[in-house]
DNA sequence: TTCAAATAATTGAACACTCATTTTATATTG
DNA sequence: CAATATAAAATGAGTGTTCAATTATTTGAA
């Protein structure tokens, strides 16, 4: 054949890892199989199995993947603004914004929820990747809370309040958007967010 | 055979569609087939075809029956009460009970969020739910914001973020809840969502 | 540099399975 | 008898996976 390209491991497995999350978008995370991946790639559904074994070990991969790409996003800081309260407020900022919510397909990410009801590995694994990120903001808090920029009593509450509200915001983009721009609703979360830790910047 | 009996047409169909709930919640949706839910019958597969002429018919009648069960439970009403501080509280207490985010199982709740991203129809459904229920808290705190319970100028908003809450409730049991009882966060969420009301009977 | 041997990448065909659905046949009931 | 309820069997498409065959690339020695 004409067009056959032979890659090696290193280029042809993220590839693979790639056309999966695609297909994905389009099928489902059950409605994908190795056939649609293959046909979509242009290559042998065979060789996804040799590269990867079984179905199983695909999906745990492509989940790191997708769980890795999730918190090297989430490591942006904002080290570069020293004012304390321009800082808070560029985190919030982020937080519910629109370009992070999207950060993985909305569609997938369901899908990933759906499947933790009925694999307790995946469940573990989303449930980490929450908790890291619940963690990270319970820091933050917790030196916003000293320096007087927010007030709260309960730091681990209010982190897990964030996480949720942000979390909701797929929710309500989803079944409660309707014509209205994301960012209306957005507004209105972080606002509720910034009314539970008593801050008074806006 | 000697166990066969035969049944009708009006006992035959709800009682598929409760087989059909009840392997969905150990199979998920997509893991649901027909054959899986002849076998938890102990009927043929074709009986339940004979019925309802095609799966995707048997799944839409479900989830009719479903919002259905949806929205009886949450026809509620505190007519009983007649102090609006305490009517109103009863109403916030109900929202962010375990009983109440009980109503559909999570698991089966998020398969159908999973699929309302390739299904405009599951998604349509969904939303009409959520927009019905939005709509009744809308009206309910038109009324108490009139009355002084509450104050707050975005009723609109206020509705959305409630719901939003109540949905994150959900999401927050199954990735953020570990060892802590539902009722902790509960209590977190419940007390943001008055934070927002301005209310001030806690 | 050349050329065969070794290795890796890729394909093809077959397997045993499950799926939703159709058609045909049999039992039960009114 | 006629209508309905149920079962049985068969269909065709799709699934993940295995194994052997084939093609491309790399390696190593002459």
């Amino acid at each position: 054949m004409a067009g056959r390209k032979n890659k090696n491991a290193d280029l042809r497995k993220p590839e693979i890892l790639e056309g999966y999350y695609t297909v994905m978008i389009k099928e489902g995370l059950e409605g994908t199989s190795i056939s649609k991946i293959a046909d979509h790639l242009g290559i042998h559904p065979s060789l996804i199995i040799h590269y990867f074994k079984s179905k199983e070990n695909l999906r745990l991969e492509l989940i790191e993947m997708m769980v890795d790409k999730f918190k090297s996003s989430h490591l942006i800081t904002f080290d570069h603004i020293t004012d304390d309260r321009t800082r808070f407020k560029a985190l919030m900022d982020m937080l519910f914004s629109y370009e992070w919510s999207r950060t993985v397909d909305p569609g997938v990410h369901y899908g990933f929820y759906y499947q933790s009801f009925r694999d307790e590995n995946i469940r573990r694994i989303c449930s980490d990747m929450f908790l890291w990120l619940r963690n990270y903001l319970y820091k933050e808090l917790m030196y916003y809370n000293r320096k007087g920029i927010i007030d709260v009593d309960d730091e681990q509450g209010a982190a897990d309040l964030i996480v949720t509200l942000m979390e909701g915001l797929e929710f309500h983009a989803q079944f409660l958007g309707e014509k209205q721009p994301f960012e209306v609703f957005a507004e209105t979360a972080k606002k509720a967010a910034l009314a539970v830790l008593h801050n008074n910047t806006v």
